[in-house]
DNA sequence: AGGTGTGAATTAATTCACAGCA
DNA sequence: TGCTGTGAATTAATTCACACCT
């Protein structure tokens, strides 16, 4: 029924049964097979019921998965049952487009922008304006901002990482290509395009050379 | 000393050992045991030995392994030793960002840029002009184009990508939040900075609950 | 009959221990 | 002596088969 040690792998795979959820939902599909969720999500439908199994029984044999109700469910698993709170740390171009990015609304909010560049101080961006680094342990206190967004170069990433956790952040996205290091207790997830694309050319040039498939 | 059988997640790792070398070499640095690397890379030496050891013999034992010839050989294996050349469809903030993005030059050359908005046909970007998606398929034959960016809508990806393989790449970057099909040989890989946030909120959550580590 | 939930079997990945070479 | 390279052991993840419920 509930959790012996969850395989990283199905948490990733939860998210895409989510996004297949939802659109289920939107095209008034009421009940799904693990069968027809795993084509949806692209696994197998051992996959499915596997995965959902580490959390409970969500579905009724003989019959499927009610699709409102599995979407609520895994929902709460993944913690979006509530509104997270975030800051942006790097203003630059990849900041901005962040800030105006549309699909953070419903279960984001984000409360803060930095940048160390006092050229950017003030400008207004997204819902607010741009701070001073500076300004960042206080209003990490007094906003109760809890992840922090890192889109600054490379050089600078592990600097403001130690930044975000000692002004009390509980997870990190970072987008700088470059790995980092937080203490116990304090998530990181790496969103590196660089690396998707290097292993891109890896699998390219190998599917080429014909060695192996 | 070659492939049995390469582990996905080695070739992860290849890509932050790469990045470790560099910074290295930049450094000055002409030796790095795998205790070194492996501190560097956020991983053990164990993981960087075997890792390398399933292409070959890099090293030298007693001594390590010669930065600037590890460098070279990573390169190679992960196919940098070469120029790509990309195409980004979908010019929304996202496709600019990336069309502007300095980190590309050396190893990729963008060669197309395509949108389907008639809005955006003839604007200037990074180093070329917006074309129409009608455009794609003579563009990928004349220009040789091998890799595409796909930076549209969730809605529009699995069209966009169904394109992009009818015309001829070899592989496919996607940015959009969606599961996207290929046929064989042909090969995705998704940067999906939503499902990194998702799975974030889903690990920070546990941690909050206390339940398991 | 039909489709879930899950222990067992299989396959894959990681860790380890140490032989082997400089 | 020191550090690599790799088979063997361990651990983790996936696949499967089928008992079980509606």
């Amino acid at each position: 029924m509930a959790n012996p040690r969850i395989p990283s792998a199905t948490v990733t795979r939860l998210v895409r049964y989510l996004r297949a959820l939802e659109d289920l939902d939107q095209k008034g599909v009421e009940r799904v097979s693990s069968e027809q969720l795993a084509e949806a999500a692209g696994v197998t439908a051992f996959q499915v019921r596997k995965d959902l199994s580490y959390f409970g029984s969500y579905g009724t044999r003989g019959v499927g998965y009610a699709v409102p109700f599995l979407k609520r469910e895994l929902r709460q698993i993944l913690g979006l049952d509530r509104r997270w709170r975030l800051a942006i740390v790097g203003m630059g171009r990849l900041g901005q487009a962040l800030a105006d990015y549309p699909g953070f609304g419903e279960r984001f909010a984000l409360v803060g922008f930095f940048d160390i560049d006092p050229a950017k101080i003030g400008q207004k961006v997204g819902g607010g304006v741009i701070e001073p680094l500076a300004a960042l342990p206080q209003a990490v206190r007094t906003r109760a901002i809890e992840i922090g967004v890192v889109t600054v170069p490379r050089e600078a990433a592990q600097e403001v990482v130690n930044r975000l956790v000692q002004a009390g952040v509980r997870g990190i996205l970072n987008f700088a290509p470059a790995v980092v290091e937080t203490p116990p207790g304090v998530w990181v997830e790496s969103v590196d395009f660089l690396a998707g694309l290097t292993r891109l050319t890896y699998f390219v040039t190998q599917e080429v050379e014909g060695e192996w498939i």
